[in-house]
DNA sequence: GTGATAAGTTATCAGTGATAGATTGTCGAG
DNA sequence: CTCGACAATCTATCACTGATAACTTATCAC
């Protein structure tokens, strides 16, 4: 008979599970502010007071917090869009403010949108393959909310394709190549950036919606 | 008095300068197979048929192989859109086939592409000081030239803003989003790639000309 | 106490980009 | 033809990377 306690988590200088979100706050620190793939196992491991190969207790590779990270940001962009959404009927507005709740994101949170969309893989596929594919996953849930907006806006007639996956993938890719841009090249001689993302969004809702 | 003979190459088993070529093509192939990243000094050199450190009688560092092959990139970016360019009124098809100049570039020679647009900086801005900036250079050329052929729109009357470098950097974002995630994830469910691209740069087009 | 086990450690591995110093091959000068 | 000069290349090695193995320590149930 085994006993019915889960199992009763022996903490020693690490509380237990919290350090595996010290980990993760080290991790997205110094992904941050180096880049993901500039940053070493043992930066890690010393910022979360830890040695290097501890950190294999709670991640199978780099690449798993890499993953872990990006989960996390995909269901932040969720929850943000899904918020910007209950409170509005599809109209010209309300569809601008929606892209601009996923422009926001990436501007506020570099670091997630970073390792998010803008991961190098390290082999073909290696990358989604060693972490179980739930970064995929979570990006495709997040695609999918995407969608529903989207469809929203073509039941009421307003877009000018009727593909509303192609419509999605479409805007995403508009969004994305300004935001990633934004983030990765913040040396470029970018025009003001607030009437840049204005133009940007109002642009992409010409290309999309009628009139 | 110094010899006024610049200096005789003394070519080996490579020939000089083709050497240098070969460890270019070599690097090319191999990015293209495995990503950027994911090769080694020591496997560039096994194909180029020399010992590992004499690569660096040739190029610095990798990043220097990169570079070079970054700069040739987008020389051959811009001459694919000047060439498309000169056999061309501003009509609305023929800005569709600028754009699409762009994508297939983007789709022909996705690790050009990914050097140049979608590396990972080390650390903030080391790579481009590192490669003495000529990568950037050679992309703000193709931006200025890109943006000569938006100016051309602009001034038959066919744009929708005033503004030249917003327009420009508007449409740039949008194609570099679609062409880098059809490079970045390819596993992603796309609809399929020609309906695709021809969607987004429709779209992109009725964002930015009139009627 | 005592065995079991989770958590953490030190020591080490193969592989990386890059450098130092010895070695080879080719040239022109005498 | 010999020989110094020097470019080109090699072998050996460095510090560092991600990852693993084996050992040690702290905490629990009994």
């Amino acid at each position: 008979m085994k006993s019915p306690t889960p199992r009763s988590p022996r903490k020693q200088k690490g509380h237990g599970a919290e350090r595996r979100e010290e980990i993760l706050d080290a991790a997205l620190a110094l992904f941050s502010e180096k880049g993901v793939h500039a940053v070493s196992t043992r930066q890690i491991a010393e910022r979360s007071g830890i040695s290097q190969p501890a950190l294999y207790a709670y991640f199978a590779t780099k690449d798993d917090m890499a993953a872990e990270l990006c989960v996390r940001a995909f269901a932040t962009l969720v929850e943000r869009m899904c918020a910007a959404r209950v409170r509005g009927a599809p109209t010209i507005e309300n569809f601008e403010r929606s892209l601009r709740v996923y422009v926001d994101f990436g501007m506020e949170r570099p670091n997630a949108y970073r390792v998010a969309f803008m991961i190098e893989k390290s082999e073909h596929g290696a990358f989604l393959e060693k972490t179980g594919g739930r970064p995929m996953v979570a990006g495709l849930e997040a695609f999918e909310m995407f969608r529903d907006i989207v469809v929203e806006y073509q039941a009421a007639g307003l877009t000018v394709l009727d593909d509303p996956l192609l419509i999605t993938q479409t805007l995403w890719a508009g969004l994305h190549g300004l935001v990633s841009l934004l983030i990765a090249r913040p040396e470029f001689p970018w025009t003001e950036r607030e009437a840049l993302i204005n133009a940007h969004i109002a642009m992409l809702r010409r290309g999309a919606l009628k009139a």
